[in-house]
DNA sequence: CTGAAAGCGCTTACAG
DNA sequence: CTGAAAGCGCTTACAG
């Protein structure tokens, strides 16, 4: 049978509070009275059972999640994760509190963190944005003990705790490797096309697709960077506007939001000559339909419900002090074309 | 504050013990006091502590596990996360037994589902083999009130509650998708090569194959398909063989174990004229190292541990008869490039 | 058919 | 520094 504080007491010849003590590590215990129950410990083989414990002092996590107000179907789909977290909350001993800000706003992103270290909560998931007052406020937290997860974007040189999200470098290699392969023998140019180089996820996308662009594929020629800043109707006029002046583009690395702009264009370029080659990012109702129609060949994604879901783990993990399951909160790049969607 | 079964007691003037009895729908309660304490339940949103009633009736799961012995690197993988599920069982309140029998044999699955039914398990999880007495004895199970969940094929027909594995007709299409866009223009021939046809998983992969080779890339040639047993030394003879006879094969699809062998062929192959695009299944330390090497294009795979940890959570929630997150037992197919490996 | 009491494994004031 | 007792939310014999 699993040994419980019963049989560490007994076997140490102590009270259970004083055996509650040494294994949740509070001080108040002379060395020897602490050595017994350490040995006992070692010598049952005891580990504590964490419902039990959360049961008796009524845990619950107070959870913040920082999220940017943007429309855009992927932070639409962050935030509703969110909500059914909010909705689930109670069987699972969590208390979230959902904050929008605007969004690509590093002041609005301090001002929240900050708000939120006082609330005391026992975690803080939020989408960064670079900045050195972000990292100090990350600082802060973490100097005060309260555990955080940047969530879809990450925050480098700070003291966030995990990082809930894609590797944004291998996403643009990826897509480089499939688009390079996909267009046509014949076509010279690729288009790219980001929301904003200020912001880290779509900078290191850019740079994962130069890379091995230039060292797989040196004979396509990358048009300068087009920022549609995430908005529909700007990436719409980019894209016609950029293949009025190149109709000879042969593939589009679409990195950022704003797809429906771009899936305007595409149907009224591919009534004229040949389709290009396109690679959008995050499965949306509207990328979803372009796959099937044959306008986009490949989305590359992120798993909203999955970041959230694992944020949650990862804050509950951390404010316990115990460890996770690695492989469990790996988010994976997830590649899908038109036959694997879910 | 959440309401707990002290309140719905008094609020419907009866004992805890009653009001268990109607929230675990247990037998004996008069019509009249059911519907009062039903009330008292709906009127203040009661939701049960699965935590705390496990907790109270020192709840664990027996779990049983029945895995192919295989000796492939995917097998392998699968049993080795089974252990680690064992290792983890205590604090999860499971206690899983694993068994292992000869691969591909019907005879031994039903054997071993039988034996597992005597032992009254909550749940059993095991790798499908067709066939009408593995139908039957997984009927046996759901009389008994025992969850299911076939792991990796699934079986058609059945009475199991749960399939945890991939799609994999859509892996078929995916792979034609991939390939006959990677193949050279010049090329006419594609070679595939399974386990077996008479596997479930095999057969469906190469029929979705086969669809949208077809209805996309009409102008590719299928050679009949290659049968390696899963077996490395079956497989290396089989590539070396077929491509003495074709020289011109352009692309091959290896959608089953074995991978060894292919690699040991393509490198031999891969030094005389031009390298075909090759598609494999299953990431292993092989799969990955010929990723690298540019032998290999892309891998199809499936999260063993995902696998393994889904069918725990949902034969638990069977068991429980209370729900699960949908989108989290949704078991994908991964797509690795040498970009984005893990 | 219904209830009082003890217990699951742990924690928390409160005494001493 | 240490312990006895009550309690977290639920379930389980056992009485009646």
């Amino acid at each position: 049978m699993k040994p419980t504080v019963h049989d560490i007491a007994a076997k140490a010849g102590v009270s259970l509070a004083t055996v509650d003590r040494v294994v949740n590590l509070r001080s108040g215990v002379r060395e020897v009275t602490k050595a017994r129950v350490e040995a006992a410990i070692a010598e049952l083989g005891y580990v504590r059972d964490v419902a039990a414990a959360n049961l008796a002092r009524s845990r619950v996590y107070p959870l913040i999640f920082i999220l940017p107000n943007n429309d855009n179907s992927f932070m639409q789909a962050l935030r509703d994760e969110v909500r059914a977290a909010i909705a689930r909350g109670p069987s699972e001993r969590v208390d979230i509190t959902l904050i929008e800000i605007p969004p690509f706003d590093a002041g609005a992103l301090v001002a929240a963190l900050e708000k939120a270290k006082k609330e005391k909560p026992a975690g803080v998931a939020f989408v960064a944005v670079e900045g050195d007052a972000v990292r100090q406020a990350v600082g802060a937290l973490a100097g005060g003990g309260i555990a955080t997860v940047t969530l879809v974007s990450d925050l480098s040189g700070s003291r966030r705790d995990h990082y809930a999200g894609v590797d944004n470098i291998a996403a643009g290699k990826t897509a480089a490797s499939l688009l390079g392969r996909f267009v046509k023998n014949s076509a010279s140019k690729v288009a790219v096309l980001a929301g904003s180089l200020m912001v880290r996820d779509h900078h290191e996308r850019v740079d994962g697709f130069r890379s091995v662009m230039a060292s797989e594929f040196p004979q396509l020629e990358i048009l300068p960077v087009l920022e549609g800043r995430d908005d529909a109707a700007t990436v719409e006029e980019l894209v016609r506007d950029t293949f009025a002046r190149h109709p000879d583009i042969g593939g589009i690395y679409s990195l950022g939001a704003g797809n429906r702009g771009l899936i305007r264009a595409l149907e009224s370029i591919s009534q004229s000559g040949g389709r290009p080659s396109v690679i959008a990012h995050e499965l949306s109702a509207h990328t979803t339909t372009a796959l099937k129609a044959g306008l986009i060949d490949a989305v590359l994604n992120q798993d909203a419900g999955h970041e959230v879901r694992s944020s949650i783990r990862v804050l509950k993990a951390r404010a316990d002090k115990v460890g996770v399951i690695a492989a469990q909160e790996r988010i994976r790049l997830d590649i899908f074309m038109r036959d694997n969607l879910p």
